[in-house]
DNA sequence: CTATATTAGGATAAATTTGTCCTAAATGAT
DNA sequence: ATCATTTAGGACAAATTTATCCTAATATAG
């Protein structure tokens, strides 16, 4: 469903989120052992979701990610999910078609607009703040 | 959502079985032109859907690809999906966790398991005669 | 101010998926 | 029976995604 970079990224984001709750800035060294992903790689993920306003990250030492109060209940997965997959998910024939609408359809695509429209106000009303909160309370886990 | 050669698979797969209503066994080349794939990549797809016992194949002179009348009722969407990509589009954790259940699920689990209980639900309600019937009737397109 | 810790980012490698090419095997048409 | 046509299937190539490595930039601690 998602690519790879973008479970990795949603897994170091709820993760970031946690910690931001707690007040405490987290190191992609912290991040990557906690949520069991590729050092490197998830560096990578990290500084895109930067660049698109939905991670802080500050260098030096003590430095790291963090995410704004505000932020936290302001982000959804939807946001996630568009910085590292772009809107594929969304958009995109079923088939793989490349003009497919209402008008000029696909087999399938009615039946996948009705499966990809709850997707879609699904993550759209999934913020940080209930992922993380999940996670405090020991609800949810995130390594593999 | 899908891989490539799942995509051009559901393709090909609706075009034979809409020529199979009409009595008429396709070639690969036809299918691969009709359906606007690449030629060799779709002759493996369709290859291995004759091995899971979706499609029937015949070589030599007038040979090509074809569904049986009832097959064509039986087969659904999820038969196809299941022998190109695997169980992992019904299995797989949406963070790509490899222990991910109910009692230790990751963060967007339960939020997930709604939405691909209902694509499993639509794939498995939606046969091939209905994909055919809709292409017939000219509601429905197949090219790109 | 200096040393050190940390992110930024480019280059590159490995793995996977997608796509091509060619020969073998089979089968129907003649 | 022979030949042309078509699928089967292996080898390989290209493209994309995933992952690693290294150096530069930068900020903080001391």
């Amino acid at each position: 469903m998602f690519s790879k970079a973008c479970e990795y990224g949603i897994r170091a984001t709820t993760f970031i989120a946690l910690q931001s709750l707690r007040n405490r800035r987290v190191s992609l060294k912290e991040i990557s052992q906690e949520v069991g992903s590729p050092m490197a790689f998830t560096a990578k993920i990290l500084h895109q979701l930067a660049k698109n306003d939905i991670l802080e990250s500050t260098k030096g030492p003590s430095g790291g990610f963090q995410i704004s109060m505000e932020r936290i209940h302001t982000i959804k997965l939807a946001d996630l999910v568009l910085a590292i997959d772009g809107n594929s998910i969304y958009e995109g024939c079923g088939l793989g078609l490349r003009k497919c609408n209402a008008s000029k359809p696909c087999p399938v695509h009615f039946k996948f607009s009705v499966i990809r429209k709850e997707l879609k106000t699904m993550l759209q009303g999934t913020s940080l703040f209930e992922l993380a909160q999940d996670l405090e309370t020991g609800v949810t886990h995130l390594k593999r």
